[in-house]
DNA sequence: GTCTATACGATGATAGAC
DNA sequence: GTCTATCATCGTATAGAC
């Protein structure tokens, strides 16, 4: 009887075009979640399975390895928000290039970190992704961040030459090393989204994404336009 | 022959004091080298002990788990390390004290940055721990976390107490989380210390220690300051 | 084509005999 | 101190059910 009931549902007529439809998005799911949370090599496929609720094979079936996983995670997300962020700062330089003006650094920066934060909010579906990217940019030489800086060069050529127009006394040399000054800023803040050592109680680690776009952005600005 | 030469020099009357006296530190080196290269989770305790040439079962014998080798690794650099930016750092609120003035910030961040950028000097001992605890500043809610923040914080305290002397304008809100953006750039440059993607051919990345060292407080001053 | 159960070989950390 | 045994867990591979 269930066994009827289950075929008429499940192994219908159109089973041979939507079976199991959500399982590669829930193993994605897990594996942003755990990979995020411990850490690429601390993260079992087990605990990925588990969580997922399927069967251990499916990883390797799906995705090929665990590696590849992890590729896949990345990239679900990264490239919408690369092209969030490409659009932003075409838009910005074909604006400011129609009006014979460079950009300011403020703006430059902005199409690039305000996208990224507000992916943090706390409870939305991305939240995890962001905490996952700033580990690996603290991995120097692993996979994950091979995987990572593939997706990013176009976006980064880009920005670079924005910064350059906004901030034109800077020599290429100083220009690269505030930038890198900056990413390594955001990348800890992508880390650190929650409550833990090193953050007094008075402080308020919860702070509306708007307000800590804002102080990031004042902060980073002034850094990169230092005399 | 040899066996009698090799007695006379290892196995003489002090044999009962000094054997294999460097065994711990052999560990001790290759974990370093090892965690800071590879990660911590990555590198089996197999690969330390082959690099150090010792038995596999030294490390438990010695420091009891691979966790406490870590442990280990990090306090061996970490309380010395300390030991220099406090006394800077108190050397400095002593000096202006005694004047009646506030230090500035670019002084206060100087005691902190410059004695763990010179550990990072090509060929010296140190060099992997800083990229070691790059790597750590950056594994949120890790043991080794909790062992890097158990030992850091008097000094933190400290700091923070110097930094608020510094820029009395600010709200504690405020300088906490520019502290923050000011730390994660630094741990940023701790961990990449060598050639690799984002960086391009044409930029230094070799750049003397004391240069990167002003580069860098030229940034984070500003960024501290900023109105 | 999709999913499950199970097995494999490698490697992890540790404990106990010597 | 060393050597070896042990046992858990890892990522992956495969055979077969649906």
């Amino acid at each position: 009887m269930y066994d009827f009931v289950r075929s008429f549902f499940f192994y219908g007529s159109r089973n041979h075009l939507m079976s199991q439809p959500d399982t590669k998005q829930r193993i994605l799911n897990a594996g942003e979640h755990l990979f995020a949370r411990d850490g690429y090599h601390p993260t079992s496929l087990r605990s990925i399975t588990t969580e997922a609720k399927v069967n251990l094979a499916a990883v390797n079936y799906h995705f090929g390895s665990k590696e590849s996983l992890l590729e896949a995670v990345i990239e679900r997300r990264l490239e919408p928000l690369n092209k969030i962020r490409l659009g932003q700062l075409e838009a910005l330089l074909e604006k400011t290039g129609q009006a014979g003006e460079s950009p300011t650094c403020r703006d430059v920066l902005r199409t690039f970190i305000e996208p990224t934060l507000r992916m943090r909010i706390h409870g939305s579906d991305s939240e995890d992704f962001v905490a996952l990217i700033g580990r690996i940019l603290a991995e120097p030489r692993s996979v994950a961040m091979k995987i990572f800086m593939h997706h990013m060069e176009p976006l980064m050529n880009r920005l670079f030459y924005a910064l350059a127009l906004s901030l034109p006394e800077l020599s290429r040399q100083t220009l690269f090393w505030r930038v890198h000054f900056a990413f390594g800023s955001l990348s800890h803040i992508m880390r650190y989204h929650e409550r833990q050592a090193m953050i007094p109680e008075d402080v308020n680690i919860d702070m509306p994404v708007d307000d800590l776009i804002e102080l990031f952005l004042d902060f980073a600005t002034a850094g990169m336009e230092a005399s």
